[in-house]
DNA sequence: CTGTTAGCGCTTTCAG
DNA sequence: CTGAAAGCGCTAACAG
């Protein structure tokens, strides 16, 4: 592994003129250089990024958190925002939060030993009260969510919005009792979600049951579940909102192992719009988030708040309802 | 930000004494260790990796190199994988291989510049001639696929099996004009798996048919297209064979979208067994591949090639065929 | 335009 | 049991 050292040698020069020309910085002969180019050839040099990190105290790695790699939306986020980090020079550093069992705490540490610059969130706990601690120390943006009142970069959709959105459309379809399969409570965006399905409730005249109300882990499992149990306990309802595709896949499972028929039993909408959304029976109506879009913002966020230029901060997106063939008028 | 000269300042010792406390290696008086422990409490000071990685010339990073995060077979692999690294001590930097347009050329030049210590590829595309070169100077493993008369550690199911295990169950079906919708012609695995589906059909007496094996890129439009192709084209067949699950989702839309009743007109067959393989209509049956198994052996070996242990090569772990719902009889 | 020099933060001989 | 000192590979002042 030849150093810079060796084709300081090889060149004949010292090893200042080596880290310019590999640097592009300062003057340099034209001939020098190019003996210097020969030797770097010559040996197969690469600068080590090893040195480099210490000298410069950085290491050109984010890392980015998430909540569910196996979730193709997650994947496609995670996909673009490797993309963007790429073209900036940086490379990311990959941790699935919850189900790996890292704590908030172990995750500071991980900054504390300054492996990484930064970091970008896909999801954000409330109860991760170290985020305004982690903020305030490094580089931290919050990607398809948000924490309020908490001066730190994100880059999210308007959740209260989309469900505003979908709301609408299944209340104009004449359903009034509406399934809510959530997320975890202590998660913003299910929080989110949840006042939106209240507030739309609120303008249609219509209470908020709570029993209408499902929590669910993340996983068709968990939407199967909690829809086995509403219709187990003969709950009335004609629509289920799941926030997530991952969890409709689920909901109409349990709703056709049940002899009942999507959409025109029960009306199923998801939330994200992965790739087969579109491919399932039915074809899932759905909310779009823009992945792409989300991915570019963060990582230009995160460049931005690296270079200490303070982010506009919450950043929204547009989403937008895509209406496939998972909802029907209510039969009368 | 403290460093290990603070530390040794406070606590009255040299930084050689702080060192070894924070490594727990050589001896230190008892007193003098409660000493350092104090300081370094009081300071909240966290060593840094960049300079340990400097002195060790070690990343403890491995580059994860997939073929697509969105799949979420790959994102299980990659999770559990991240999730035993961890374990070691060891962090993962995500690639996607083909779709971010990384050449194996830029893979190399990372490697090089040490920014990582080694790499586990979940794809193995026989192009990548490099991989000799690249395994020769830095721990490689390959998990999912192998190289064959290439010397390199890698862990996978053995493809072959586990096709020709679907086809038996196809054919046991009385099925005879089975379509193979294929992944790319210069992927390992691919390659396997059109052995599998020639071998059980030479066994059956039949002869393959190259019209009725199709190359598929891992998108779910992509199968889609394939079978429509081959509908539009009045093929008689009565079952597909997916290489992948999410290709399986395609397919079977296709089918429908035709008019055709998936299983009763056409069975189909999936692989991998991802999480809502179960879920969709009909519940699929597919090939499962041991995710987690898989991950675990391929960070085990991998460790075991930075040790310089020689690794057992190609390492076979056991698949198994989940029959679930989504074939039936030929009917006659 | 180029070289000398001083570290970045840590681990590891080598002495004592 | 502890300290001094060397040095991992590189960049960035600072001189010249």
């Amino acid at each position: 592994m030849a150093t810079i050292h060796d084709v300081a040698r090889v060149a004949g020069v010292s090893i200042a003129t080596v880290s310019r020309v590999i640097n592009d910085t300062g003057y340099v002969k034209h001939e020098t250089r190019e003996r210097v180019d020969a030797a770097i050839a010559q040996l197969d040099f690469h600068p080590s990024a090893i040195g480099r990190n210490l000298r410069q105290s950085k290491t050109n790695i984010v890392m980015v958190i998430v909540p569910e790699i196996t979730n193709p939306f997650v994947g496609d986020v995670v996909r673009h925002i490797e993309l963007y980090a790429r073209s900036f020079g940086y490379s990311i550093l990959l941790h699935e939060y919850m189900r790996n069992g890292m704590t908030a705490e172990q995750t500071l540490r991980f900054v504390e030993a300054r492996r990484i610059d930064g970091m970008i969130f896909l999801t954000a706990e409330a109860k991760l009260k170290e985020f305004e601690q982690l903020s305030a120390k490094w580089p931290t943006v919050l990607a398809c969510e948000y924490v309020d009142h908490l001066a730190i970069a994100s880059v999210s959709i308007d959740n209260i919005a989309a469900t505003l959105d979908v709301m609408h459309y299944l209340l104009a379809l004449g359903h009034r009792d509406i399934l809510l399969v959530n997320g975890a409570a202590d998660n913003i965006s299910s929080r989110d979600r949840l006042r939106g399905y209240r507030i739309a409730l609120e303008q249609a005249g219509l209470a908020l049951d709570p029993a209408y109300v499902y929590q669910a882990v993340a996983t068709p499992e968990s939407a199967y579940a909690c829809v086995s149990q509403a219709l187990r306990a003969e709950m009335c309802f004609t629509a289920v909102f799941c926030v997530s595709d991952v969890l409709a896949i689920g909901a109409i499972k349990a709703l056709r192992d049940h002899g009942l028929n999507v959409p025109t039993d029960v009306s199923v909408v998801g939330f994200d719009d992965i790739a087969f959304a579109a491919f399932l029976d039915p074809p899932l109506t759905t909310v779009r988030q823009p992945a792409g879009e989300i991915a570019k913002r963060a990582m230009e966020m995160w460049m931005q708040v690296c270079a200490g230029e303070s982010a506009q901060y919450p950043v929204l997106l547009r989403h937008e309802l895509i209406i496939r063939s998972s909802c029907a008028q209510k039969r009368t």
